[in-house]
Formats: C-alpha cells, structure tokens, sequence
DNA sequence: CTGTTAGCGCCTTCAT
DNA sequence: ATGAAGGCGCTAACAG
C-alpha cells in the first residue's frame, strides 16, 4: 500500500506502534477524524444522526486506518447480536445444504447472516455447536437435528437462545418446528405407481425407528390400502444408503417371489442402488418392468443414467420459513403457542417411473 | 396430528427461572457458590489454580443455573478467541464440504472449533463472511475462494486476522495455501486413458479462464505429448456442470470428425453429461468405444450407473493442512514465509474407464 | 449534531 | 487458594 511519511515523535505515548500494529479501535478512529468516540460509533449505527461532513471524515478515518469494528464488544455493550447460527445434521446431504441457504437468503433479508455448523451424524458435534453458537451469543439457532430417538427432548437444548427446529417434530413442543408431511409424501409417491397402472409394490427403507422412514411407509400403506388389488410389501433395510439398495435390490432379484412392478423406496440413494441392481438383472428393467420412486431430491438423482423420480422436500423454502419462525421468537413478535409448520412435499416424476414418456424440462 | 392435552403450566414450570430472567452471570455463580467472581473465572480456564471443593461447589452453582459462558466478552477481554471461520465457495459441490470436515477434524482435536460459511458462488457473500467473521474476532480464516480472476488478490482480505488459503494459489504469495496439483492431475488421467491403449483423446471443459480448468488441460496435453502418435483435441464448453457435458456430448456425437477413443472431462458433472448422451448414441459405448475419465470425484460419480473414473482431490487432506497452516500462523509458530503445499491428487478408475474389468471393491 | 460517561461480562494481574 | 480492581472495545443514554 501507501507509505505515507508517519512522523513517530508526534504518535502520543498512549499510542504505541510495533511491527505488529494492534488493531485500531474506534478511539483510534475518533482521534485521526478528529471527532469524539460516540460520534464514530453514532456514523456506524445511526447515520442519519451525524452531519455529512462529518460522516464522511469518520468513514475516511476507517478506511485509512482498516479498521474494523469488533462484533464481540459491539454485541457485549449492546446486548445483541446480528448473526444467526444454523446446525446441520448432515452437510453431506443437499437437502441441509438446501435448508441452509433458505435460510440465509432469508435471514439477509432481514439483515442477519447466517453461520453453519455441521454435526457430521455425530450428537456429540451437535451439542457442541449449540453451545458454541449459545455461548457465542447469536440471536438465535436453527437445528436441524440427528432424526433419532437419542436426542428425544433433552429438557432444554439452550438456556435462553432462541431455537426453532427444522426437519424434525417436536414431541412436546418446547419449540417451534417446521418439517416436510412425511406421510404424505410416502402417500405421494406410492400413489404415483399407483397411477401408473402399477399394483405389486414394494416399500425399501429403514431402519424403521427412523421417524421420516416410518411416517413414509405409512403413507404409501394408505395409498396402496384405497386401491382395490393392490398390495404393499415392506422391506427393511439398515440404511438409506446406496449401498443397503444394492443389498435390497439383490435380494428382491433373487427371491422367487411373485414379481413386483413398483418400489417405493425411503431416499433416493437406495432407488439408485436398487436400479443399479435391476439393470443388471433380465426381467427387472426400470421402469418397464419395475418403476422406482426415491425420496429426498437428492441433487444426483436427476443425474443419474436413468434419473430417479423422487419425492422432493421444499428445502429452500423449509429453511426459509425456519429463519422466519426464529425471527419472530428473536424479536418478539412470536405467537406465545409454539407452531409446527407442516411443508408439503411433491412428487417429481422421471424416467425411473415414466420412462421414455418422460422428458427432462 | 395428535392432540395430546399438554399443560401449559407443566411447560414454563420446565425452566428454573422465569422466562423473562435475564442470563446468569459469572457475579450470579460468584454469589450462589459464595466464592469471589475471579475464582470462579478460574474454575473455568484454570481448574488446577482452585481447590477441589470450591470447584465443585462453582460447578454446581453454573448448573443449578444454567449459566452459559459469554464469548463475547471472554474474547473481548482475552483478545483471543477459540474458534476459527470457513468460507466455501460452494456447499453444493462435496469437494468443499470434505474440506470442511478435514478442517473440523483437525481444529477440533487442537480445541477449536469452525464455523462455515456458505459463499453459494457469489463473491459479494464471500466477501461478506470474511468481515463478518473478522467482525466476530475469530481466531483466524480458511478461505476456499471462488476461482475466478475477480477475487485476484485485492490488497488483502482482512485487516489483520490471520487467512489461509485452499484449493486455490495465491499469486503473489500474501497468505500460505494449500492446493492440488491441478496439472499433475490432468496428466494422471490422460496418463490413464494412454495406458488403456487409447491414442484419440479430447479434453473437454471450460470455460479457460477458470485456473483448474487450463491447468487441467495443460497436463493432458503433456501427457499425450509423451506418447507416440496420441492426439489431444481440446474442446471448450462453457461450465462444467451436467447441461456443459450434454451438450459437449451431442457436439462429438453429431460431428463426423475421425472417432475418438477417449476424453478426459474437466469435470464428474461433465463426464457424466458426457456419458448419458453417449449412451444413447449407436457406436460410443462408454467405455468399450469411448473412455471417460473426469475430475473431483464427487461423491455421485461412482453412483451413477457407469461409475465415472476420476480424479480425486483429497479433500480432508486438504482441509486438514490448512487448519495446520492456520494454527501456525494463528500460534505465531509460523515460518517467516508463506507457504504452499501442494497435494498430489489421485486417479480412482471405475466403470467409465475400464468397463467390465471393473469391480466395485 | 457532537461529546461524555457509564457500564456490558469476563479475564488478569496483584495482593492477601 | 482466593479476592479486588482495572480494562478489553463498544453502545446508549444524556449533556451540551
């Protein structure tokens, strides 16, 4: 940069200088625009309340100086903070990253930013950033938790923070939540096949304590009970993984069973896997033979070979709502009733269950 | 939605203070354990410096409380703080978030802990999160920065707190980072497809200005340059998702240039693009005609149902490096100069390369 | 409009 | 081992 001729002598004695400057401070500020502190703060926080001249000389100052105001003492002195903090189960999958940036776009709106936590499948991670980000003094959280029983109502998971959950229904209601109407996306996606003419259908998932697992499965149970010939028959996996759809898809190829010609399955992973093994198996063609719907949107099950028709959660729009939720309880304007806000989920049919009647766009 | 009659009474009873009570403080703890306020700050950051009894008398009053440390002003009056941000360039594509959590690893067993930021290829949000973070007063910064010539080295990022940087060099050397070896990685996998005894190759991606990319190509082109009578034809698409792969397909498949035996795709999201149109086009089965090898190896490349060959950037490894640079700088014990380490990327060959001769593990 | 002055909640010597 | 006091950088009245 400039190496403007700083003259030692005349720096006051208060003011020291290192090879390590410190980093300047609003008195700082203050003393090189020639204006006292609580005019500088007033040109940061209340602009309109400082003259022109002035503001102008104060934000030369703070470029001059590359100062930068620090939040931890700002949020101290004022007792609140701007940012939120967001903790995902899971950042490896895109329905959290979705989540998240629904938040963001409406947390910044509003003129808060938000920052992400990932537990990585892990509680310990998970309660850890709740009390990071508590500790940290954000204006609120947003979790997303493990969809487990584990975490079944701790009393309290802050003190005092705000939380509003997202992706996962409060038993007692402790806090507001918003979640995706499982069960009537397994209704949804049963009845697609349904539709489709389809009647021999076969629901793959699990575990089944898994909450989203067992609300989908019972959906696409009600669907298959109102059609008059139709029958559903379950299979439990260990996992919503690929490869537990290979390890179900093998197995439905090699029983002698009678031949289904649909599958429900829990995620889109183990659609993937389950079509990964039919391709492979003669008299198991996708969708001819057999028609699969995923569940979750997952941003590669329309990329796949042959893309997988899945039930889409509104992630955007469920972390949008979320933040919303959350500002609310953070600036008081919340109903004194907790609210669960029930998202509705879509099907997105594609050649897994159309076939070549179906054109991507 | 059941509508089990909860009592309202039963709910705000759950919380030992009222709800409108304001947070406890260290001086609440002080007084209920009847110590003074500075043992208690000791119990907290110097557990040995306290005897056994009043720890434990401290302990119970923080959880009889529900006292929640403020690290607001335990930074501000440290001057330090233990927890240190990323900016990713985009959540949406899995390299970041396996660098992610090789940073997370790392930091968390030196005691720290990481906060992301999502800049969803925006550089307003990424430069955004920088001041937002150096606002917090964190620690320091890892910045997984957008690749394009925009960002080019503006002065500098952050006034003062410590930044380094990953998956992208810095030209002029200003902060330590930590990249692959981008062009070694072009090379592999050419190198790859050469000895598959492919000798008509095309590099596909684009558009050129994007670092990766050009280095990318840059190390087929010495690869095929090595081998006798192989040829490379370089053909440019605008980006490097799906659609770019689509259409490069539909461009090759159409042309009635002399066929190509191979094609080393900037991209898995090219490569993948790539090989759904191939598969519908009579003589280029990939990979008994045409051999595809891409780049990434994002987490779906190997789930698609011709698993791509790629090349692996060690994300983890990644991540993990930099939050050791980091803590260096962060922990002052950081060689005077900056520093780039540079990460060997690795071909995985799957399906797309080596066709049936393959097995998946 | 601008300057002054209390704290915000905690850490850190320095005595005791 | 414990207590008392000063200050971290900033905001929010209140004075001028």
């Amino acid at each position: 940069m400039d190496s403007c001729p700083v003259s030692e002598a005349i720096i006051s004695g208060t003011t020291k200088r290192g090879n390590d400057a410190p980093r300047p401070s609003m008195a700082d500020v203050a003393r090189l625009a020639s204006v006292s502190l609580g005019t500088v703060s007033n040109t940061l926080n209340n602009p309109d309340k400082v003259s022109d001249s002035t503001r102008r000389r104060v934000l030369g100052a703070i470029a001059e100086l590359g100062f930068v105001r620090n939040d931890a003492a700002r949020s101290l002195a004022a007792g609140t903070s701007t940012t939120v903090g967001i903790v995902l189960a899971d950042l490896g999958n895109s329905l959290f990253v979705d989540i998240a940036r629904g938040a963001e776009t409406a947390l910044r709106r509003r003129g808060m930013n938000l920052l992400i936590a990932d537990s990585a499948i892990d509680i310990d991670r998970q309660m850890n950033y709740l009390q990071t980000f508590e500790q940290a003094r954000v204006a609120g959280i947003i979790l997303a938790p493990l969809d487990s029983a584990i975490i079944e109502e701790p009393t309290r998971l802050t003190s005092t923070t705000p939380v509003v959950l997202v992706n996962y229904e409060s038993r007692r209601h402790v806090y507001s939540d918003v979640v995706t109407d499982e069960r009537r996306g397994g209704y949804l996606a049963a009845r697609h096949l349904l539709d489709l003419g389809r009647r021999r259908i076969a629901f793959v998932g699990g575990p089944l304590f898994l909450t989203a697992v067992e609300r989908r499965y019972e959906g696409a149970r009600a669907a298959v009970d109102e059609v008059e010939g139709a029958t559903l028959e379950f299979i439990e996996t260990l996992g919503v993984n690929i490869k537990h759809g290979k390890q179900a898809g093998r197995q439905l190829a090699a029983a002698s069973r009678p031949q289904l010609d649909g599958v429900v399955a829990a995620s889109d992973l183990i659609a993937i896997g389950l079509i990964q093994v039919f391709e492979e198996t003669p008299g198991f063609s996708v969708p001819r033979d057999i028609a699969v719907v995923g569940y979750d949107n997952n941003h590669f099950a329309s990329e796949s070979s042959i893309p997988v028709s899945t039930v889409s959660q509104p992630g955007e729009e469920m972390g949008g709502v979320a933040a919303g939720l959350l500002l609310d309880e953070i600036w008081g304007r919340a109903k004194s009733e907790k609210q669960t806000v029930v998202l509705p989920p879509t099907v997105i049919p594609r050649k897994s269950t159309l076939g070549d009647a179906w054109r991507r766009d």
